[in-house]
DNA sequence: CGCGCACTTGAACCCCTTCAACGGGCGTGG
DNA sequence: CCACGCCCGTTGAAGGGGTTCAAGTGCGCG
């Protein structure tokens, strides 16, 4: 039994509806790199990652992979697909180890739809999907170089820890284009790299002129 | 007074919610190439598509566009900006004559997930969203001949009037690779092209092996 | 007839990827 | 402790797909 109770989503549901949700539901732990569930895959279950991040991407026929967004606990996966009834649009796989809830939604027979704080729920999900989507259009309208300039200026913790081939997935571009273009703003003295490989803004205007 | 009733979205409607629709909404006709609404600007209006088709599009800040999709009537126009009161994310413009319905939703009051029949409107209409981006992520990873070949393959009738210049917009290239492409085609004889500029398909299998 | 617009074609160019070679750090096993 | 292998980052060179620029060409229409 997990008290999805103290999960905010869940606060609405009376207890009779928690109770189907529970017995109808399987908590599974994920290492990094396992797979939540394929792209083209049929929908099974509606997930909810309690705990962790998820990189969500899609693959062409080719194998090239493009990296959509990263997923936060708490949040919805693979919504879209359950409520369309579609195969899942992109893939998605964790980024760190994971604890997501695995609703059985076809035998808890919830239709989410007829609860109207349900139904906004979705409706706020959809919404951030929709915004997701729109950054990786608006990336595609820039340069390696701008890409990387507002990666530096918005998410520089990210950094931290992470290789230069895990932030260069997440930019859409070869590790080998991320490195050059790191290395070009060190040598104009936009940022600076100490010995760990941590990031520090030295001409932030620069930085932003160059963002776009 | 426009006869709200007919259009099947607003059935569930009582009339006391049309009323206050009609009562702050005015009907406005528009030319091809008219705009809506840009990119950036404040949400002013919730937009109902009567008639006509409407290209949705995002401009970078060097002036170059990424065609979106086209909206046909009856659909809506800025829900996701009004929703979620934000600057509508991208520029609305006509491609047909236009009958448009202007709802100026904050004189009308309308709190519309107040309404679950109104929420799953919503819903329907965010996940038509999401599938448009979703189809410009997938066809952003297609060469440009990939890209020709599924749009003579789903929507060869587009070929009919418009222009080469049109169409390019619509794939996302430059007049003159889609020339190129569509004129490689035809010396490989996968498709024909009469005098009048109208494609016939010679051999499908090819374009369908050529779409991916 | 002449103008404008759309299409065509070639050539240069650009951005990024791909391929390949190399170096350095780190863990593991001898 | 050293040796080895591996992964990651670096750097150069080549290549590719598409855009841009520029110079035709052809057609419709006043």
């Amino acid at each position: 039994m997990i008290g999805l109770k103290k999960i905010s989503f869940f606060k609405k549901f009376d207890d009779a509806h928690i109770d189907i949700i529970n017995s109808n539901s399987t908590l599974a732990e994920y290492q990094p790199g396992d797979i939540v569930y394929y792209e083209q895959d049929e929908p099974k279950y509606l997930f909810l990652l309690l705990d962790g991040r998820v990189n969500v991407y899609k693959t062409n026929s080719k194998g090239k992979q493009l990296h959509i967004h990263a997923v936060e606990a708490v949040d919805f996966l693979g919504e879209v697909a359950v409520f369309y009834n579609m195969p899942y649009p992109i893939t998605a796989e964790c980024a760190t180890k994971c604890k997501i809830l695995k609703i059985d939604y076809k035998k808890a027979g919830i239709n989410f739809c007829k609860e109207l704080f349900f139904c906004k729920e979705l409706v706020n999900s959809l919404y951030k999907r929709i915004i997701a989507l729109m950054q990786v259009i608006d990336s595609s309208f820039l340069t390696t170089k701008e890409r990387v300039a507002r990666f530096i200026l918005s998410n520089i913790e990210d950094f931290n820890g992470a290789t230069y081939t895990d932030i260069s997935k997440r930019l859409n571009m070869t590790p080998e284009t991320l490195s050059r273009v790191i290395n070009d703003f060190k040598r104009k003295n936009y940022i600076d790299i100490d010995d760990r490989r941590n990031i520090t803004i030295i001409d932030k205007d620069k930085l932003i002129e160059m963002s776009e």
